[in-house]
RNA sequence: GUGAUUGUAGCUCAGUUGGUUAGAGCGCCUGAUUGUGGUUCAGGAGGCCGCGGGUUCAAAUCCCGUCUUUCACCCCA
């Protein structure tokens, strides 16, 4: 709280027990459940050439223009901070020639946003996401999102809502949105003044406008699938069943927009409701990333574990859960003994017991006390006697009995 | 980038219309006859009142700036 010259910078925050304790089970179950699908870690630089994200997010979208963390370096290169993970993670698989053309990875990374913080939204903020490169195929995006649901289970996390749409295939971009503009200029007039902009710039924006008016039109004229090819729509629809096969409910969400540029065909995004303005969880996509000669195709998703955090918390699920407990406390009557508890300690933790004990000459009930706070389950109290006779008292600070035992007894069955 | 909001002890917060040594609860430390925790009781330590300026005889309190917190818009995980 102390605020000071030397306080860390705004929305990047450090990140410390207990709340630690519930970002390594995240981590730890994901790791476990890649593995299963057969995804392989990737770890890729923070920092990346500029024009790696301009040509794979987009050069237009406002994660490049506005909150990307861009700078040059001292030679003058323009670089920037990773502000999501598909596009160095595809960066490095199209360097990769046929063999980065069907991978599988998977990312637990911090991202950067210069943006203003608020709920769920850090500068910086940590992703997991994975990555299957391949051609479009039906089955990979539904397979992806069946991980993604896996993943979502076994960290306990109930009451999440999974939305899904289609961009189509790139051929149709320009036939939406002539048609969706086209099926707007009526209601023109009626938009709010966002959205009149919005019908030029980005037009899918109108569709996902908050706006009550706004949202009235958008009922009123034809979805964006509308205007796409006969083969894009059967495509959503091929996910939609192979998703029922291996039940799993979707909501089909026709006015999900989702930024990137890269996204051909299927999107989609999980929701929460603890979450207040920013929602979304998750969300992810089959794209189509040009960072070579030929253009890599895959499907992926991202996961916000600072939101996944805040969305587990009101199920329940805590930090202190996954706290370490138990463990051994020594307690030292006299320098002879504490000298001796040094050497304890250290057998002790060779073999793998969690062991802690005061290295300062302090009364025994504040080491008690201590053993009590650190929630040990046993203690080790020696002092001149125990030392002369070979013997440790070992208590246990549940029951409150204690009892004395050979020093090399307890040793040994540590 | 826009609009609100916050900052006082380790933590959660009081602090009256500017006025003397800035408080509480929890936590922490020490004790309650010699070497025994979680309960109780007694005592104690601990504060650049976010930072920098200004107004005033006098500022935690008023004014300006700045950083930070939280929230919303925009956008996204």
């Amino acid at each position: 709280m102390a605020a000071s010259e030397f306080q860390s910078l705004q929305g990047m925050s450090d990140i410390r027990a207990p709340e630690i304790y519930l970002w390594r089970m995240i981590e730890d179950e994901a790791r476990k459940l890649f593995n299963c699908y057969g995804y392989e870690e990737l770890r890729t630089p923070v920092l990346e050439k500029l024009s790696v994200f301009k040509r794979s997010i987009g050069d237009t979208t406002d994660v490049v223009q506005k909150e990307m963390y861009a700078f040059k370096d001292r030679g003058g290169r323009e670089l920037a901070m990773c502000p999501e993970g598909t596009a160095g993670t595809i960066r490095h698989l199209a360097g990769c020639g046929e063999e980065g053309l069907n991978a599988r990875v998977f990312y637990i990374a911090p991202m950067f946003r210069c943006e203003r913080p608020q709920a769920g939204r850090k500068r910086q903020f940590h992703q997991v996401g994975v990555e299957a490169t391949g051609e479009p195929n039906p089955l990979a995006d539904a397979e992806c999102i069946a991980l993604q649901q896996n993943l979502l289970e076994a960290w306990g996390l109930v009451g999440s809502k999974i939305q899904i749409s289609t961009r189509g295939a790139r051929s149709d971009r320009q036939p939406v949105a002539d048609g969706l503009r086209e099926a707007l200029q009526p209601h023109l007039n009626n938009l709010c003044e966002d959205c009149q902009r919005r019908i030029d710039e980005n037009v899918l924006r109108v569709i996902d406008c908050k706006n009550e008016g706004c949202a009235k039109i958008v009922d009123q004229i034809p979805s964006a699938l509308e205007f796409m090819a006969e083969e894009s729509r059967q495509y959503l629809d091929a996910v939609i069943q192979a998703l029922e096969k291996m039940g799993i409910e979707v909501e089909v969400n026709p006015k999900l927009v989702r930024g990137l540029d890269y996204y051909v065909h299927t999107v989609w995004e999980i929701t929460h409701d603890a979450l207040g303005a920013q929602n979304a969880i998750a969300g992810g996509g089959r794209y189509e990333i040009a960072l070579g000669k030929k253009a890599v195709p895959g499907v992926g998703f991202a996961v916000g574990i600072e939101r996944v955090i805040t969305s587990l918390e009101t199920c329940g699920i805590t930090a202190e859960q996954f706290a370490p407990k138990g463990g051994i406390w020594l307690i030292s009557l006299g320098e002879d003994a504490l000298a001796e508890n040094m050497k304890l300690a250290r057998q002790l933790r060779e073999k793998g017991n969690r062991c802690g004990m005061e290295l300062a000459d302090k009364s025994m009930k504040a080491q008690m006390r201590k053993a009590n706070r650190e929630g040990a389950e046993i203690v080790i109290i020696r002092g001149e006697d125990e030392l002369a006779k070979g013997t440790v008292v070992v208590k246990d600070m549940e029951d409150g009995s204690q009892e004395e035992m050979n020093l090399e007894d307890v040793i040994r069955n540590a």
